[in-house]
Order: C-alpha cells, then sequence, then structure tokens
DNA sequence: ATGACGATTTACT
DNA sequence: GTAAATCGTCATA
C-alpha cells in the first residue's frame, strides 16, 4: 500500500483525526520483524487553544517539543509512570497540533508477536488503547520524534479499500480541561470490536424499560 | 528540593 | 463501580 505522504499531515488535528481512521499504522523493529494494524480510534489535541493539549498556552518543555516538529513526525509520551501514549503531529512546524492513536486492529501476521509483547492472550485486547497500542508495536521513548514520512521504522499507509465509518464522542481522560472536556474530538469505527471504549450517549441496542418513555424529535 | 499529578491499565469489590 | 500501580514531568520555592 502507499505510505502517506507530508502533504497528508498538513491539515488541522480535527481534520486529520477523522482522515486517520482506517489508515494503517506499520512498525518494523530493529529485528525484522514488521506489526500493523487499521486504525480505529483517534483523538485531536488542537495545540495552543486547547486546555487538554499538552501545549496549551503554548507551554514548551522537554516532554512536549516535538509537538513543535514540523507535520509527520511522532511525538511519543510516557505517563502515570508506566505507559507510553504515541501522537502523530500535524498542522506546520511551530503550530503544535497532534492526534493521539488509541486503538487499533491487529492484522494478520502481527498478533502473535504482538501478544508476546503484551502479555495477553485475548485480541481484542492487543491494541484497544493508547499505551495498549504502544505497548504491542514496540513503540516507547526511542520512537518519539521518528520521521514517519521518511522513516524507516514507523510509518502510515494508505487504508482499506472500503471506507470505515467513524462517528465522535468525548475525548478520554481529560476531565480537567473544562469546556474543551465536553467537544467532540475523539473519532471512532463504531462497528469495530477494537476501541478502548464505545461512544457514549448511544447505545447499539436500545434498552427495554417496560415503561414508555417521552419521545423527542421524530 | 519538593509536592502534586497524569491524553492509562489492571485487578478487584 | 473503585483503587492500586508507579515515576517522569512540571510548577513552585
Amino acid at each position: 500500500m502507499s505510505r502517506l505522504p507530508k502533504k497528508f499531515f498538513a491539515r488541522d488535528a480535527s481534520e486529520l483525526a477523522s482522515a486517520l481512521i482506517g489508515t494503517r499504522l506499520v512498525r518494523r523493529l530493529e529485528d525484522g520483524t514488521k506489526l500493523s494494524g487499521i486504525i480505529v480510534e483517534t483523538e485531536a489535541y488542537l495545540g495552543v487553544r486547547d486546555r487538554a493539549s499538552h501545549a496549551f498556552g503554548g507551554r514548551r518543555t522537554d516532554r512536549n517539543e516535538m509537538m513543535y516538529a514540523r507535520e509527520g513526525t511522532a511525538y511519543v509520551y510516557f505517563t502515570y509512570g508506566m505507559h507510553y501514549c504515541m501522537n502523530v503531529v500535524c498542522a506546520a512546524e511551530g503550530d503544535p497540533q497532534a492526534v493521539l492513536l488509541r486503538a487499533l486492529e491487529p492484522e494478520e501476521g502481527s498478533i502473535e508477536t504482538m501478544r508476546a509483547l503484551r502479555g495477553v492472550e485475548s485480541e481484542r485486547l492487543l491494541c484497544s488503547g493508547p499505551a495498549r497500542l504502544c505497548e504491542a508495536m514496540e513503540i516507547g521513548r526511542g520512537q518519539n520524534g521518528v520521521d514517519l514520512v521518511e522513516g524507516s521504522e514507523l510509518w502510515l499507509e494508505s487504508g482499506e479499500k472500503v471506507p470505515r465509518r467513524s462517528v465522535r464522542a468525548k475525548r478520554v481522560g481529560i476531565d480537567y480541561a473544562g469546556g474543551w472536556a465536553k467537544r467532540l474530538l475523539r473519532w471512532l469505527d463504531p462497528a469495530s470490536g477494537h476501541v478502548s471504549r464505545p461512544a457514549q450517549g448511544k447505545r447499539s441496542v436500545p434498552r427495554t424499560t417496560g415503561k414508555a418513555k417521552n419521545r423527542k424529535g421524530t
């Protein structure tokens, strides 16, 4: 498949987060092992104006420095004393926007290696979370700042023939962000069984209560 | 130097 | 549903 070019990343995080659903993340380990998965969940972090962003207010530190790098760079950070999360830097160099990769559907040929890296058997639990997918693809400190456009250890490819559907939801784990916590800046494929958690406010199967309900709208 | 916290995951009640 | 795990990072001093 074809690698996503630099131009693909030259847009706002909200656009890229949507566009990345259904694309493929590929990792080549040092021993040559190739791992891949289809992206089924993302979150947009809009940079200096976004209270939930590591770059809110123009904050620039050793940790978030890569958010200011050119589009198509990986921003990998360490959190909770034990986990890594991976972002795709976008927009333009100096504008610290990024898209957090939250879940993948592992592809055939990758699963056994991922099981070994994760230490779990369940396929569903391999890549269904931002830290899980990093562990499953051996993404860590060494991948912070890698060039996803030209590099050979980590990159993105155009996705499947049939486009994926995606729905929007609130971002996870950012309740401290005030009004920004309510914005629908998370995208996920509602049909995938590999997301970190389903979209809120929508039941795939309406619950039966036995009571009649008032109905709004149609 | 110190204290508080986190874009999470896991196990447990 | 709640809580523990576990420590680098950041703001304050």
